[in-house]
DNA sequence: TTCCGCCATGGAAACGATTCCATGACATCG
DNA sequence: CGATGTCATGGAATCGTTTCCATGGCGGAA
């Protein structure tokens, strides 16, 4: 593979020449400049990153760390994370902490080892004693989607408060007052602000605030399912359930299909905060909370390269749109 | 940041004995071991990515090129090759290329600078001229999922013959003759493949050849609408449609809904290549032939990295698994 | 014409690690 | 007891780039 020194031997000018030529500093006349340019387009030089990164004390790399990276929300993100660091110039290294301390640990481990140049970090739980560090650092951080207690970078997430809003005002809409609320874990800052926002919002849109109709699993299929049967099992009938994620409306689904049967199911009306396209099939079709989740990549992304330019990042609120596949809703 | 001098000085020996243990070398005593490593840790001390890679010629980074990270397939493969890989101590940089040969080629210049050391590459379309320097070039190269003309890189991919037939065999079993297949386009590897299987088996398992019932989209959702309406201005009435992706069902579906009415498309039975697992909430459910993109990250990457050991890789076609969703069928 | 200053350039230092080579201590073997 | 070999170690070269510093040429101003 050729090297700097190559392209310089073959424009005839010392390799410092060639390196400002190629890096477009001003201090180089049109002469070395076209005769080096030349050299490295017929060599097909490509500069070596490992070892410009250490020479510059920088990588232009940075890095996301995602809880799962499976999850829609995540991979669109992830995308648009992506696209716009590459609009500037930036790679970004992704890796999966699987919901797993341990993991995200090793995960920032490889970040630091690789002097990612920013990080983007969308917390699991608490703090693990490497993020602490990574705090401790100058490391420039912006937090996605959730936020971390006494964690002080800048939040790009979601309007929650405004997500549930649109919700109650979708069932207060359809006449809906038995509602079950299938929440997310209070430990995730999305799970408790989706849970405050209905418990303060639902009497004023007629819905009932018997709190029989009111539990929570862990944003995964499963857990829903089982707090929809917990629900049930207390008794309640609720005409419609807004599930907090979209795993959590999987899972509330499944549970009534298996304890209801298909034919009662189709009687109750699920909303569900995040969307799938695969809603607009379900009997009833499912109306939903979507996410702007590639904004919240491109904000968060913008977030960190004001802050690894040395200025000041603001925490951002993305609103969400509403999907109504209702009856009588237009999409 | 701490370097290995530091970390040397303060273990009191020269930095190539700090070196040696902080690698791992056996020529080195207990003492300074046991006082390099107390120090490396009382420092923190986190190696220098780019430093070592430098010298040493290699980095340890493997690059994954995706079509569409957004995919649920990708965004599983791109999650399982990523685990496999960092059980071997790789790190892994994605990138999309959205379908793009111009962005792909983008990224294949970055992924050059940054001096990856193996590429997992699912490719686009035809060959680009940055793909045809890398491959005459000796950088190890594995493809996923869609092959590609003229390039003689290993394969992990679906087998998507053993699929159609599962997906043939269940609609033989469901006594449908009227099926509408929706098929990908044939520059895809994919595409050909499972068009090819379908033709080659309908007539084997009772299903009409008549290929008024059979059009193609683009592996996209409109396109997929667009090619089953087609069919249905043909005047063929289908009792079951099978659909080449996800994304081809998904669009099918909808144009079935919106031609025929939910009351009639609920007369027609479903099934998918690729797995999503809202299909059991559809009317009827819908079945599918599920890929194991997990395995095909996992034999991607040791496929790769047995290439970057010097060795050889053998292709390989990671068997499908058919969910059977139909009112007989168990899930 | 002389002097000053600018600017393109060459050469070399520096980044932080690995690895080669030479050295010296020590043990082993004849 | 001397020669030989083993092994841990220190020191230096090296990877490919950027950047600093000194130099020399040239133009413009006085």
């Amino acid at each position: 593979m050729a090297t700097i020194k190559d392209v310089a031997a073959r424009a005839g000018v010392a390799v410092g020449t060639a390196s400002r030529v190629l890096s477009g500093s001003p201090q180089t006349s049109p002469d070395s400049r076209a005769r080096v340019l030349a050299a490295a387009a017929e060599l097909g030089y490509i500069a070596n990153g490992p070892a410009r990164s250490l020479r510059r004390a920088r990588t232009d790399v940075l890095g996301l760390l995602v809880s799962d990276i499976r999850n829609p929300f995540f991979s669109e993100l992830a995308h648009a994370a992506e696209q716009e660091a590459r609009a500037h110039g930036y790679t970004v290294i992704l890796a999966n902490a699987n919901e797993d301390a341990a993991q995200a640990d090793a995960v920032l481990d490889v970040f630091a080892a690789q002097r990612i140049d920013g990080l983007l970090l969308s917390p699991q739980g608490p703090k693990t004693p490497r993020l602490e560090a990574l705090l401790a650092s100058d490391l420039p951080i912006v937090l996605l989607n959730r936020s971390i207690e006494g964690v002080v970078a800048p939040l790009y997430g979601t309007d929650n408060a405004g997500g549930v809003a649109q919700a109650l005002k979708w069932l207060q809409r359809r006449g809906h007052r038995d509602v079950a609320f299938i929440g997310g874990p209070e430990t995730f800052s999305t799970g408790a602000e989706r849970h405050d926002a209905y418990l303060a919002g639902r009497a004023a849109h007629g819905i009932s605030t018997d709190d029989v109709l009111v539990d929570a699993g862990d944003f995964l299929a499963d857990g829903a399912a089982e707090a929809m049967l917990r629900i049930l099992d207390r008794g309640a009938l609720p005409t419609a359930v807004f599930g907090a994620n979209g795993q959590t409306t999987l899972g509330a689904m499944r549970a009534v299909h298996e304890r209801l049967g298909a034919e009662a199911a189709s009687l109750i009306e699920f909303v569900s905060f995040d969307d799938v396209e695969w809603f607009a099939f379900m009997s009833p079709p499912v109306s939903a909370v979507k996410n702007d989740a590639p904004e919240i990549g491109r904000a968060g992304v913008r977030g960190l390269l004001a802050l690894i330019d040395g200025g000041t990042a603001a925490p951002q609120r993305i609103a969400t749109v509403f999907i109504d596949r209702s009856a009588g809703g237009a999409e």
